[in-house]
DNA sequence: CGACTACCTTGACGTAAATCAAGGCTGCAA
DNA sequence: TTGCAGCCTTGATTTACGTCAAGGTAGTCG
């Protein structure tokens, strides 16, 4: 329930400085899974100087639309987002929720231009990382272009187990797999991996999923009637990992 | 049904020489929507120099094997590719289809190992990139870095589309769609886009739409009754491509 | 406070695609 | 030529999930 908006105004101004809770990269409890991994302290300075944290969003509103011209990619900060393409005959195909340490934006590189929107889920504060920046330092900083090669290339791999799940796994298997990447990634972040708040709605979950809304509260009653989860709205608790990790099919 | 094989021997100690035919990047045929895109001819030499193009497979021989050590991106030259995952209980989703021109092992980025198994469709010949020399390249070449982070960034909205296919789209618009994404790739590269010959089985097709071969047969058959496209065996023609895309259920 | 709205759950029913089963091509090898 | 193996097609049946419908709950605002 703590809401964290560190430095929500006075963003250009002002210089970096210890006092300024988080402003950093180099001081933010999140740069063990964010961009600056593994760069040299001297380079995430650099880093840090073309990074603009001026943008907190308010739950529902865009960081960016389908669409729209290409210039950064963006670092959660706290908060959650997801990114989702509409399809053609008006349908909502949710690509991915995004948590903090996590980057979005990626797929606008291509063509310049954003292929996907990404929207608060909740109250959102993200770093904006202007693109040309970034290329001009990832040619002098080779750990850092390495870094976005990867990073690029683990939302490949994501994407692609996305693929497996949608084209070959059951409904409870693809909502046991959500959650636990949920669990996974908050422990990553030093959070309860048993216990959580979703910040998306079942209609998300669904889209993302590719089911309806119906199948994914479906699956939940049923995961809490054999007792794997206990669901009060929002709020989830993960009574048997194994029994999740088993319906989830992921092996052991 | 002409194989073009080169440079099937000698493949380290041979100097590239404007006599081999289609031995470098700055005659190839391809270098229009392959690697070199957007590269001087100055550059084009320097990519050149790295590049490997030791290796012709045969049909069902493997380039690289999911787990395998990561050492280079692919590209393809000639025949086509499929890349594939194995799932935990043993079944096949194929990731992707790689023809002339594309390029693939980029998801073996992130971990340093592959993240998927790659398999020759038919006789294949690549050309090797291997990536610590790209990445030394990107470095220097602004453009380079460039194209290959819009590379990867094509890599992951093209999954972003498969996602949606799989996750909204009927059995029909799946094939459809499929049929139209290799029409247009062939036409690409100056090849027919009303009439072609699939590679990949029938079984490799549902694989990779998240559908079942007997599905798969059953669509090609409705289409061949509705007149859409001819399926002689793997022999396609399409009849009629606005009711191909009307099926695929892409505007207009 | 009550009432509106958005979100979630549960049930009954329908359907697209999976599964099961059988048989037919195609191409290769002896 | 015959035989075999892999691939493809077609039909009958089952099933997981979607659709339709109704009602419940939570959060919000006047």
């Amino acid at each position: 329930m703590t809401i964290r908006l560190a430095d929500a105004g006075d963003n250009n101004a002002l210089k970096p400085c210890i006092h300024d809770y988080q402003v950093n990269c180099g001081n933010c409890r999140l740069n063990g899974i964010c961009l600056p991994l593994a760069l040299e302290s001297d380079d995430i300075e650099q880093l840090d100087d073309i990074i603009q944290r001026s943008k907190p969003l308010q739950k529902s509103q865009h960081l960016y639309r389908e669409g729209d011209a290409f210039k950064s990619v963006y670092a959660v900060r706290s908060g959650a987002m997801k990114a989702y393409k509409t399809t053609d005959d008006g349908r909502e195909q949710v690509t991915g929720f995004y948590f903090p340490g996590e980057i979005l934006g990626m797929d606008g590189i291509s063509n310049n231009l954003h292929a996907s929107s990404a929207k608060a889920l909740e109250t959102v504060a993200v770093c904006e990382i202007p693109f040309t920046s970034l290329e001009k330092l990832s040619s002098l900083m080779p750990n850092l272009q390495r870094h976005f090669f990867q990073l690029m290339s683990r939302e490949i791999t994501e994407d692609q187990q996305l693929i497996t799940l949608l084209s070959k796994n059951s409904a409870d298997e693809r909502v046991a797999s959500l959650m636990l990447s949920i669990s996974t990634r908050n422990s990553k972040r030093k959070l309860s991996a048993t216990q959580f708040r979703l910040p998306m709605s079942r209609v998300d979950i669904g889209n993302y999923l590719g089911l309806t809304v119906e199948t994914v509260s479906r699956v939940f009653s049923r995961m809490q009637k054999l007792e794997i989860l206990r669901v009060e709205n929002k709020e989830i608790r993960i009574l048997d990992v194994a029994a999740l990790q088993k319906m989830a099919n992921v092996g052991t």
